[in-house]
DNA sequence: TCAATTTGTGCAATCGATTGTATTTTCTTA
DNA sequence: TAAGAAAATACAATCGATTGCACAAATTGA
């Protein structure tokens, strides 16, 4: 008896109030050619029957679906879901839905990720590039096709995209001129690929504040690992061996943070007394472990309000805009008396 | 010089090969009638122009669009990001995409993003109520219009819907049970509102061990309050206010336990020496306290896959399956040696 | 009262892909 | 080689909403 037909239409409307379907269609849209009356037997049939317009025939029609794709490599890191809290606030206020896909760091899924969006024919892309991704064939032949694409944290730097990224290099700056001036005489740095522009940056950060304080980086104190527990911890093994010690350890990553302190607690090595140690992201364990970790406040929430109104200004489109957010660093215990 | 259009269409291509759209689409579906000849060429322009299928329009036609909503509370939740991994896992293989939405907890945003869903006209909805649902009218809409629907963890009872839950009875049963068997004289209890099925069942299983070990459960000592670490510290003061302080604290989540942990600890109380505590969900920080935080593995990876399985599985719909799984109990320090 | 407006509706095409039903072409086989 | 079967392709309708244009009804003005 419930009719094979999951939703009303608005020709089911149509017919019933014996009317043609554009009335019906413009009477929903509120459009002043419809007479005040029509329009509201309309409205309330509609509701009566829970009517709910079918957003692809309507998409079609319009060429737009008021669909925005947003691709993170992991949604279950708290920088990034900080993201897309961010991005739906400002979109869903503008009519927007999301599809959030991730690429769980590979290219291979960001590709099809990209896939699936543009068959979506969504109105635009915010994303973030997965740390496996070197090459940008794949995001040039969009920019050609002309999809609006936003980019945020991790970024193709070459390509002339809006952007939306923290200081990481002055973030990273800061943090080591803070830690050298506390008195550390030998800091290390422990950071991701320098493929990958946030690591590059974080890294020529750590560089410039150990030129600016009169020495010359040492390369022997300045390691690519994964940004992992286990790569935090090898970095530590690594760092241990060298003849002179280092006792500031700046990670690009709160992960690889926790795993030279952890390592260092094993090896007995008292933090922050004889090592200093600072993470990157301001993951939400960073302050519940002890000592707590002094980290960088990566204000992803603002990031992605940032990325969804430079999607939103369509005046401006493809001028290679970039927003740099101010991060906030956040020293907690293991850096020991620092301010 | 770009064109205005940015997507090429079967109707371009068959226009390109002085063929008709039919035989293009065919040709693309690889529809046997259509010669080995024709199909060839088809794909090979396709794929020459960077052919993309307007996935709206072959929706609109075919009825559906091979997309499934999922609703959760809150996206950066580990339990919740792991459930949205886990069902991605299962539906991406079978060719769905993903549409994500957060209720954060409000059931007006739960509304609206229901509507959202159903005017994409997806395939189905796996969803976790939020926690201010009390009410189901919204929901029962949607069965009667024969939308497929799986709930996880939070779940409407009363109706009749296919669900994964984990046992959350027997989990914290057996976690009672095994702290008074270690000594605990007397246990308390501090869960969410007793309206959401997953706390009911928590509290469930604490009365339930208690009652098995020759007691009484005492009201006193089971708490209902808000499950942020807040609601914890004020619970442990409530219970720290007792003639008779409890010597085990099991709350129905890791945020609650974590505030009754720090409130511990800045009261002086040791732990586990006079006061063992347990959380719930497994978060990652809880390996990372001290003391380590004893907690349940709610299986997220597998609860997400589970109501993936359950959608895709056509055959037996509305039966009002259910999927039960075993959560893991994880014992760490914050419950002293048991085991 | 009739032409000139104004206002309200309907018709039909459209968006892009799919599909049942012709229709045409090619291949068999007597 | 012609008739019949089989294979390949084309036609046209369809999904549901939107929209330019045409048309009808109501209103205005003279």
């Amino acid at each position: 008896m419930k009719g094979k037909k999951k939703h009303i239409t608005i020709h089911d409307m149509a017919r019933e109030l014996s009317i043609s379907g554009s009335t019906v269609s413009r009477a929903l849209n509120d459009n002043p050619r419809i007479s005040k009356a029509t329009r509201e037997a309309v409205q309330k049939l509609a509701s009566a029957h829970n009517y709910l317009p079918n957003a692809m025939a309507s998409s079609l029609r319009k060429g737009k679906g008021n669909t925005v794709g947003v691709i993170v490599p992991n949604i279950n890191r708290s920088f990034f879901s900080n993201v897309i809290g961010g991005i739906e606030q400002v979109l869903s206020t503008a009519g927007y839905n999301l599809m959030i896909c991730q690429s769980n760091e590979l290219l291979e899924k960001e590709i099809s990720a990209l896939k699936t969006l543009l068959n979506a024919r969504v109105d635009g892309i915010l994303m973030s590039l997965s740390m496996e991704t070197g090459t940008y064939e794949h995001i040039e032949e969009l920019i050609n096709r002309g999809v609006r694409m936003v980019f945020f944290d991790r970024i193709p730097e070459a390509l002339p995209v809006d952007s939306v990224v923290i200081d990481d290099f002055h973030a990273a700056r800061r943090l080591t001129e803070e830690m050298i001036q506390k008195g550390c005489r030998q800091p290390a740095h422990v950071g991701g690929s320098s493929a990958v522009n946030v690591y590059a940056n974080r890294q020529r950060g750590f560089r410039q504040a150990v030129i600016d304080c009169g020495s010359e980086p040492d390369e022997l104190y300045i390691i690519e690992t994964n940004m992992t527990r286990q790569g935090g911890a090898a970095a530590f093994e690594k760092l241990m061996r060298l003849r002179k010690r280092p006792d500031a350890i700046i990670c690009a990553g709160d992960l690889a943070a926790h795993g030279v302190l952890i390592a260092a607690q094993e090896k007995g090595v008292p933090v922050p007394g004889e090592l200093a140690i600072s993470g990157f992201a301001n993951e939400e364990f960073t302050a519940h472990i002890r000592p707590s970790l002094t980290s960088v406040n990566q204000k992803g929430n603002e990031i992605g309000q940032k990325a969804a109104e430079l999607f939103l200004d369509e005046e401006h489109k493809n001028e290679k805009r970039q927003i740099v957010i101010e991060p906030e660093i956040i020293f907690r215990e293991s850096t020991g008396e620092i301010r």
